[in-house]
DNA sequence: AAACGCAGCAACCGCCTCTAT
DNA sequence: TATAGAGGCGGTTGCTGCGTT
């Protein structure tokens, strides 16, 4: 027997909200907050409306900070980045893009992003078919090894979708996810590197690392055949840089419906160390 | 002008985790 | 410790508007 659902669907409006819903909503939410309950939120607002349904609308479209328009070229380089590394944590993903939302992110990567991403796949000569080619894939976007890039100030701002080899393909997962945690070490090529924000990425700071912060609850819902698991419970920290890199070019593969590599092959491909 | 196809996005569904009891 | 309810999330659906034929 499954869950007792939320609400009674067949009682409460279902579907687009008017602006009169809409400015209920933002009145109490204003004069109120969520008051920590966003079941019983509807009735006392006077909606009738499913209290999920509510906390989305507000979280998704209501909230004042909210970013609207084209995404810029940074906020690709952090989903593709974000993506590779941790895959489709869109919550993640977008917390390190202010004022977008998971709901905006998921839906930008589902029609543009993956598409462009497919696209630099087709002019690398992979072809994206499962038969033929998991190792092909693979081998085509964790080798040749890249050009270093030379500049003292960390990554070009090249796009990820841009090159022939995307400028993601320069961000590392730090730690070896094969390390027993007790031992886990935070690596990095670059003695100066310190944390900075994703907000951050694409700057010419020297600064070249940036890190993700994980509820307990994000580590925790880590499938168990991910090594990310392994990682510190709040932090799970990532570094680009420009030697000693270590490859993750497979992992955001499995969007385009290819298996998840093993843990221990999120470090094949790197050079320098 | 109508029909059709497609892209974008808002909203829903159902599962998982957390928390209070 | 077990259980139920709520929050949160990712996947998916379906509506709408726009472009093409």
């Amino acid at each position: 027997m499954g869950r007792a659902p939320c609400c009674d669907k067949s009682k409460v409006k279902r579907g687009p909200w008017s602006p009169e819903e809409d400015a209920t909503l933002k009145n109490y939410l204003h004069e109120h907050g969520t008051t920590g309950n966003w079941i019983t939120l509807p009735t006392k607002a006077g909606l009738n409306r499913c209290g999920k349904s509510c906390r989305l609308r507000w979280l998704n479209y209501l909230r004042p900070d909210i970013k609207r328009g084209t995404f810029t070229e940074e906020e690709d380089n952090v989903i593709c980045t974000l993506f590779r590394s941790i895959g489709s944590r869109w919550s993640v993903i977008a917390s390190q893009l202010p004022g977008r939302t998971d709901n905006d992110v998921k839906n930008y990567w589902n029609t543009k992003l993956k598409k462009k991403l497919l696209a630099v796949a087709a002019r690398n000569n992979i072809v994206a078919t499962r038969q033929t080619c998991d190792h092909n894939i693979a081998d085509q976007f964790s080798a040749p090894v890249p050009p270093k890039i030379e500049t003292p100030h960390g990554p070009e701002t090249s796009s990820c979708l841009g090159g022939t080899l995307p400028y993601a393909a320069n961000i590392s997962l730090v730690h070896s996810f094969d390390q027993p945690k007790e031992t886990f070490e935070p690596w990095c090529n670059h003695s100066d590197s310190k944390p900075m924000e994703v907000s951050d990425f694409g700057s010419t700071s020297e600064s070249n690392s940036f890190s993700i912060p994980l509820s307990h609850q994000e580590v925790s819902s880590l499938p168990s055949s991910s090594s990310l698991a392994q990682l510190d419970q709040y932090h799970c920290s990532l570094w680009s840089g420009h030697e000693g890199i270590n490859y993750v070019n497979s992992e955001f593969l499995m969007d385009f419906g290819f298996e998840t590599p093993p843990a221990d092959q999120f470090l094949l491909g790197g050079y320098g160390h």
